[in-house]
DNA sequence: GTGAAAGCGCTAACAG
DNA sequence: CTGTTAGCGCTTTCAC
């Protein structure tokens, strides 16, 4: 046995400080795991030991042995997206306050990213994950299910797309059928069951569509995001449900979906604009898009309602009116299902959808043009 | 030896896979790794055993034998803040061209929670880490770079704070002295030697600074994040050497440094307002306190730049004139200079710095009043 | 109170 | 081409 630290390469182990100060490794692992029955000049004694080599603990061998590994995955579309942002800290908030860490990585939409980062943070043998997908197959969670890692889906949930239940006809503009959540991620896999907390998608886009039909408008455009996507779906189901109600017509060529890119929707709104009945009022499908449609339409701008709230939403002329989801309560409630599963509550499969919001700001209660 | 993986609990591990593939653990870890020299037969019969078992490989196990852990640690202020959240999404691309993985943590700009961070990722033994640091004593990491764990600092620098030789004098709003950032953190450890990447904080604020001078302004507020953030004493450093190039005093019931919160910047704006001999522009000093300045100013508002650029600032009215930084550049360059650092080159310390530059967009140009 | 031995799941270094 | 042995740094079990 070596004596001191300084003969080896790389950092001192507990073998290092136990020779040290002169003890058992055990000793040493008792110290500094805070568990009872040590002398406390021993203890001292071993404390001295650690200080003087840099000694600090490798949590990696400790996994190895105890199992848990103390550490959550999450993985979102887009860390750089506000959304997003604000759901990984909640979640990261959560994990702390249960002494977890967090790996963090970004799919961008795409199904094989999402799956290899997802089977990357299993690798590392993380406790638990919380997903937001940007596919629909999971059957590659499934061993790692079985394993007993927990996961928990955010935003989205798994399984069969509802896409051919609501088909979106010929659009003003085009869909990109080649964006990756397109290909071969349809069933190839077992059907995984699992916790699942989402937003009032298809609620939330009725009531803000209902509300510019409230102000008087009856050719109002839809602007969505990529139609694989599972919220972009819901919110148009909701904006056809609220024109149901109202007893108005569904117009395709009023509705478009696709990728949130500035020059795709200018396009999407300048054809719109074009129409020979054209829209009176705008609803977009989420907050990029807002952006993007307010970048595109002319001043004064036409009746604007927005999926999503975001900064300064406020500031402009006029006042954004949004339908707003809370990204921080759909992490916050998601991470801490993940902890309660993780916990041990083994109760059935939990589907939680959370409310939204209208905030009328001005740009909503526009009336069409006389 | 167990035959099949069945009678375990938990996971399948090689032993199982070699035992149900009726072939030795090592060959079975010869495919997992792709390692050559193994029969293409032989391989087959793992690889469906692999699959049967729904075996996948413990990265603990294998850092554990290794050393590398193939992650590293990114501790950031905020996830939630755009700026870092761009920054985080730079690291994290990099890190998966290099094939790693990346914890994420925000400190909140406590420096307790930074080291506490920064030393749970340390002890799961990232390769390397990219700090944002929240604090200016890093003692802490001695050790841990002493290890070998390599480490960059972003957007702030380590080491003495520089305050003591800009001082602020009197403001017109008083800095909270409360801040966690304000505690016990100086120089209580060694200096640590890091690599840094900057970006001009001084020379862009003068910029702007000199920006507003050109179009006639000759009193013009400055409010800053607390005072003890490195970036809010250099971005007041450049304001002061703007004034100086013109010849203009510094005045300092015209500066301000905070929290940057709604209610401090709307009193610190309506106390510069409410002065003798008022502003007529106002510079900022980082996005936040730009977009809550732009909600406590009157309108017409007053000519103002701001430090960050931020999304929408081109759409306000009028246009936001911004001094933009560059917070993908500064995680991309980062983490780029980390993981040259982990590939071995072992150059002297380095510290780059980005350069800013002035979008002029309306706001910045509006003349004193007449 | 303390310690010795076994082993978590894997890879490195050698055999055969 | 394949297998055996040792051991990464720690915790667990049980003996002293």
């Amino acid at each position: 046995m070596r004596s001191v630290a300084e003969t080896r390469r790389g950092r001192p182990t507990m073998n290092d400080v136990a020779a040290t100060a002169g003890v058992a490794l055990k000793t040493v692992s008792r110290v500094v795991n805070d568990e009872p029955g040590v002398n406390a000049a021993t203890a001292e004694r071993v404390r001295q030991a650690i200080e003087l080599l840099g000694y600090r603990r490798n949590d990696g061998a400790r996994v190895l042995r105890r199992g848990r590994t103390a550490s959550i995955g999450l993985i979102i579309e887009d860390v750089a997206d506000p959304f997003y942002s604000g759901l990984s800290r909640a979640v990261e908030d959560v994990a702390l306050r249960n002494g977890s860490l967090v790996f963090t990585g970004s799919s961008g939409e795409d199904p094989q990213r999402e799956r290899a980062l997802v089977l990357a943070f299993c690798a590392r043998r993380v406790d638990g994950l919380v997903i937001v997908p940007a596919g629909y197959d999971h059957g590659y969670l499934a061993p790692e299910l079985a394993a007993g890692i927990r996961a928990v889906f955010a935003d989205r949930p798994t399984g069969p797309t509802p896409e051919t239940d609501h088909p979106t006809g010929p659009a003003f503009d085009i869909d990109r059928p080649t964006g990756p959540t397109a290909e071969a991620d349809r069933h190839t896999g077992p059907a995984v069951e699992v916790d699942t907390v989402l937003c009032d998608n298809a609620g939330g886009a009725a009531t803000g569509v209902a509300h510019l039909i409230a102000h008087g408008h009856r050719r109002i455009a839809f602007l969505g995001d990529q139609a694989a996507i599972f919220t972009a779906q819901e919110r148009l189901r909701g904006y056809r449900q609220a024109l149901e109600a109202a007893g108005l017509p569904y117009d395709p060529s009023l509705v478009s979906m696709g990728v949130p890119e500035q020059s795709r929707v200018s396009a999407a709104v300048a054809d719109a604009l074009a129409l020979g009945d054209p829209p009176t009022a705008l609803f977009t499908g989420n907050g990029q898009l807002t952006v993007a449609a307010l970048r595109s339409l002319p001043t004064p701008r036409p009746a604007i309602v927005g999926f999503d709230d975001f900064e300064l939403a406020d500031l402009l002329d006029p006042a954004i009116t949004v339908v707003a989801q809370d990204p921080i309560g759909l992490g916050r409630t998601a991470a801490e299902l993940l902890f309660r599963r993780l916990a041990g509550e083994n109760g059935p499969v939990e589907h939680i959808q959370l409310p939204t919001h209208l905030i009328p700001r001005g740009s909503g209660e526009l009336p069409p043009p006389a």
